[in-house]
DNA sequence: GTCATATTGTTATAATATATCATTTTGTTT
DNA sequence: AAACAAAATGATATATTATAACAATATGAC
């Protein structure tokens, strides 16, 4: 299994090549939407570099502020637009708990999944977990009580390795 | 273990008592803020009774159009106070996912918790589960990230028994 | 009853997100 | 290449959710 699977790997660690780990996101997806026929447009490229230049989920104004000074006239919509497609395609997430989007290392992921973060309460980084065990105790849980699950979301606050 | 445990007692289904549920809830509530020594005034009781109201999440400026009827110059700092309030005393959780705002079936609950819901996408309505099976795969999860929970979240997205 | 503190009232504003219509770009057809 | 339809973006306005700041009132301790 790939080094990006690992939860651990996600939170910055010495000797994690961000360049490589962008390059090969960004790689991913135009992979991916190559494949799938859909267009990842000069904008929609750039937004999706910058929620991944770094492993902390960032706001839509965030992202709107540098926009602002790359392009005339970048307004919400702007922003809100294109994490809309890349959200639609998989290849970003939402983290509900801060209003925020994070890159989403398995883009190509058989089935689409709301996602299983540990979010660092001190220093902001997120890792995405794909722990199918988890699935499994909430998809048995769920059962007991007649519920069907379609999208299970985990937001787990606490602190990474680099700041217990 | 109590039947307000059982996930599946809080989608409404035939039979069940709502008022006793919710009389059950605010009385509960009140017996705690007792213990707690912080006060369950009028404005926080009538908030929680409002939360209390259906088993389906209520957005902030709901409850405030409710209280509007109720209190001259009701704003949204009212609103927003008392859910802070009954938030810290674990009286009610907020659904992220959602904006709203759920009574919390547990909220003597040995330790805070952050919630597990699920949340019908048909008919809005939520229970929240407390199944230590989940807590326990999250935990050893984060664990093998060198991640240290503090508090997991869980909502998710599906059908309740009887939307499916 | 006086006082300190907690709570609520009131006004303003911040932060997040969407609706709508005009314009431009893109790929397709001719 | 020109014309066209569809998709994407620009631009403006506004909705929704949440907090800041300070004044007034209510509460419990003494």
């Amino acid at each position: 299994m790939g080094s990006r699977l690992d939860g651990g790997r996600a939170f910055l660690e010495t000797g994690h090549d961000h360049s490589h780990c962008l390059e090969e996101a960004l790689d991913r997806a135009a992979e991916l939407c190559g494949k799938r026929g859909v267009r990842l447009t000069a904008l929609r490229r750039r937004v999706l570099e910058l929620v991944w230049a770094g492993h902390k989920p960032l706001g839509a104004y965030e992202i709107l502020d540098i926009l602002k000074g790359e392009r005339q006239g970048a307004a919400p919509p702007t922003v809100y637009r294109a994490l809309d497609f890349l959200l639609q395609q998989g290849l970003v997430h939402r983290i509900e708990s801060l209003n925020s989007f994070i890159g989403c290392p398995e883009p190509d992921s058989a089935k689409p999944h709301g996602g299983q973060f540990l979010i660092c309460r001190s220093c902001g980084s997120a890792a995405e977990l794909n722990d199918s065990s988890i699935d499994e105790a909430i998809r048995k849980s769920a059962a007991k009580a007649g519920f069907a699950v379609v999208r299970p979301m985990i937001e787990v606050e606490g602190l990474c390795p680099y700041c217990r």
